[in-house]
This record gives structure tokens, C-alpha cells and sequence, in this order.
DNA sequence: GTTCAAACCGAACGCACGTTCTGTTTCTTG
DNA sequence: CAAGAAACAGAACGTGCGTTCGGTTTGAAC
């Protein structure tokens, strides 16, 4: 029982970069095979069928996401502290060489929002999951008193998101060096919204 | 020398849609052909190859978005109201039943930012003039004073292509139907960080 | 060391893809 | 209306895909 997992660990891992680049539909058995030196029979054996594999795939990046993101952030402080943690560890985590295409789950995000399916309700489920990791993050830093108490976190998450998702443009469609710069101080610029009153409109004024 | 490009044109229509839920690698000539009753080789001919297609998809597509979205909003005055009603017109595009799947661009990105090639080019470069329109907006507004001197514009552009990304995000995977009122919150954070000054840290600050 | 399951290979299957070629129809133009 | 080009159909091709099946090798347990 130990060498089938292992094989399965290491089919796992490549999978992982290939979908980085290619995305999960990229996924091709016959060329993972070639890439492992294994016979496409040989590797599907291991999952059963493409889509299986699929969320194989999600499922192992989704535990790599929580050991490299999540869980070495709640060694710092609750409040900004692990807020802080999260960003800098998400910066660290897309560019990864073993994701050489990115973070995998923002190119799964577009593959799947319009195929319904197990890997669709996975990711959903993983993602609202990574939301609340670091909505945790912002009302620990309301309690503590370094955010303002009219905060609305979900609207902090929501651009904590989007600066992530724009660093992926940024990032792997114009092949900006100053990437994390621009995301960091638009990060930087969420946390003095967030300390300061008055600088966060509600949803209604404006236009 | 009319019927061809009508033709043309439709099979353009309804590839965007397509390649709106299912990406420009989601693009099929068989499928596309079914679609608009045509044969495959009868489709195929007004185009040559795939990629010449999926180019032409691309730049029909950054027509309709230049007549959907950069050009109406040069009707607004320079400045801050052009900078409003790009961004109204980019969640009204959004969300056009044209595009089941949301916008193109935002599929396309993540499709081709790791496949060299003419779609690879040609979509870089029409998202730069995008940006470029964006920033013209920016500085016209540091111009007129409703923004501050000491603003730099560039990442005011990098927030703004932020939320959008994250507005995507939101309502094609977690189909928020608040995704436009989150991002529009987030819009209005934007435009006054952009004028009161000190609330906009440099990138080396923080951490 | 034997036994038996697990791991893997190789070949084949049906299918959909993009592309090409040869006709046939349809429009356009003089 | 006739001539010629443009628009399209239909069949075929090679390729790669996911999947299945029978057989072979490998590994672990008693």
C-alpha cells in the first residue's frame, strides 16, 4: 500500500504544474504518462477516471494551499498581523516554482464558473472557505481595535480578493516585474482604509 | 461580397458567446458549426485555421468593447466622470447577455498567459490600450484637480483593473448577486483615495 | 519462499478534433 | 441572362483524446 500512493503522490505533483499552466481541461492523461514515464493505462489506474483525477488534483493543491498559506499564517498575531501573513504567504504561494503557470486556482476559477460538476462545487466550497480564513483575519483586527468597529470585513475581503486576482494579471498576462509592488501597496492601502473612519463609503453613495 | 462577411459576422456573433463560457480553447469548429447550421468546412473556410479564428473572436470582440465601453464614456467629461463611466460600462459589458459567461478578456487571460502566440500578442496588447484608456482618465482628473498631484496613476489603474477582476470572481464563481454593489464599494474607496492625499502609501511601506 | 493482491503495461476501442480535397450550389457582376 | 467567382456541403484523412480489457510484472504478507 505504500508504493501506490507514493506513485499517486508524485502523479499529483507534476499535475499540479501541468494545470498551473494549461489548466484543468489542459490536463491530458496521455501526456502526464509521457511526462512520468508511465502508460496511460497505468496512471488513470491509480484514479479511475479523468475527472476523478481532477479533483484529485484540486483536493492535493488545496492541501499544499493550506500548508504554505493558511496554517503558517496563524503563527502570527490574530488581527493584522495574520492578515498581513495571508497576503504575504499568497504572494509567496503564486509564485511557487512548483506552480510555474501561477496559482493554480485562479486558472481553475475560469476553467470551471460555468461547468457545473464535482470540481466546480469543490473549488467553490475550498474558495468561500479561503474567504473566511481571512475574513477571520480582519474581525480578529476589528476586536483588537486595529480596525475600525464600523467595518464591513466581507467588503475588506472582497478587496483583499481583487488585489490578488490583479497581481495574476499583472503578473502572468503583461510579465510585469513591479507586480508585487502594485499589489502591495494597493494591500497597504486596504489596511488605512480599514484603520481609518470615513475612508470607505457604504455600497449607496457615489454616482 | 456581402453574403461572406454577413456570415462572417454571425459565426463571429455566436463564437463570442461560445468562448465566453468555454474560453477560446473551449472554441470547437465542429460545435460552432452545428450551432449556426453550417457545415464544418463551409465555417472553417472563412477563416482558414482555428488560431485565425480565434484571433478574429479577439478582435471582434475588442470592437464590440470599444464601442460598448471606451467610447461611450468619452461623452462624460474628462476626468473623474470619465473615469466613473468606464467603469460603469465595464460591469454593464460584464454582464451583457452577449457574453453568457462573463467577459471574454477575463477567460482569455487566464487561457493564453502562458501560450505564445498571435492571440497570446494581440490580447496583450489590446488590454494595455485598455489600461492606457483608463490611466488617460486618472491623469485627466489630477489634471482638473479633483484628484491629488502627488497621485500616481499607474496604481490607481492597477485598483481599478483590481476590482474588476474580483467583481468576476464574485459573480461567475460565487454568483454574489451583490458582486457589482461589493465592487462598486470598492470603486468609490478607490476614487476618494485617489483624492485625499496620505491615504495612499508607497510601495515600501508596511511589513 | 510461496501466494496473492496490487501495480503496471500494451493494445485496442470509439469518438471528436482540425484540416484538406473535390464537388455543388449560390450569389454577384458585367 | 450568362459567366465566373464566391460560398458552402460532404466525405475523408490523420491525430490525440479518455476509457477498457487481458496479461505481465512487481511487491508485500504469511
Amino acid at each position: 500500500m505504500a508504493k501506490g500512493d507514493e506513485t499517486r503522490n508524485a502523479i499529483l505533483r507534476t499535475a499540479i504544474g501541468v494545470a498551473s499552466v494549461n489548466g484543468l481541461d489542459g490536463l491530458t492523461i496521455g501526456g502526464l504518462a509521457k511526462e512520468m514515464g508511465l502508460s496511460k493505462s497505468g496512471l488513470i489506474a491509480h484514479f479511475g477516471t479523468k475527472e476523478a483525477l481532477q479533483l484529485a488534483v484540486l483536493q492535493a493543491a488545496a492541501a499544499m494551499f493550506g500548508n504554505r498559506v493558511i496554517f503558517p499564517a496563524r503563527r502570527a498575531d490574530p488581527g493584522v498581523a495574520q492578515f498581513r501573513a495571508l497576503f504575504n504567504n499568497w504572494i509567496k504561494w503564486a509564485r511557487s516554482p512548483e506552480l510555474p503557470g501561477g496559482c493554480i486556482f485562479v486558472a481553475a476559477i475560469v476553467d470551471l464558473d460555468d461547468k457545473p460538476g464535482l470540481c466546480r462545487y469543490y473549488l467553490t466550497k475550498m474558495q468561500k472557505e479561503w474567504l473566511g480564513a481571512v475574513e477571520v483575519a480582519v474581525t480578529d483586527a476589528v476586536k483588537n481595535g486595529e480596525f475600525r468597529e464600523n467595518l464591513d470585513p466581507a467588503q475588506v475581503v472582497f478587496g483583499f480578493m481583487s488585489i490578488l486576482q490583479g497581481f495574476h494579471l499583472y503578473e502572468r498576462l503583461f510579465r510585469e516585474r513591479s507586480a508585487d509592488i502594485r499589489a502591495r501597496a494597493a494591500f497597504e492601502s486596504l489596511i488605512i482604509r480599514a484603520r481609518h473612519p470615513d475612508s470607505f463609503p457604504n455600497a449607496d453613495e457615489g454616482e
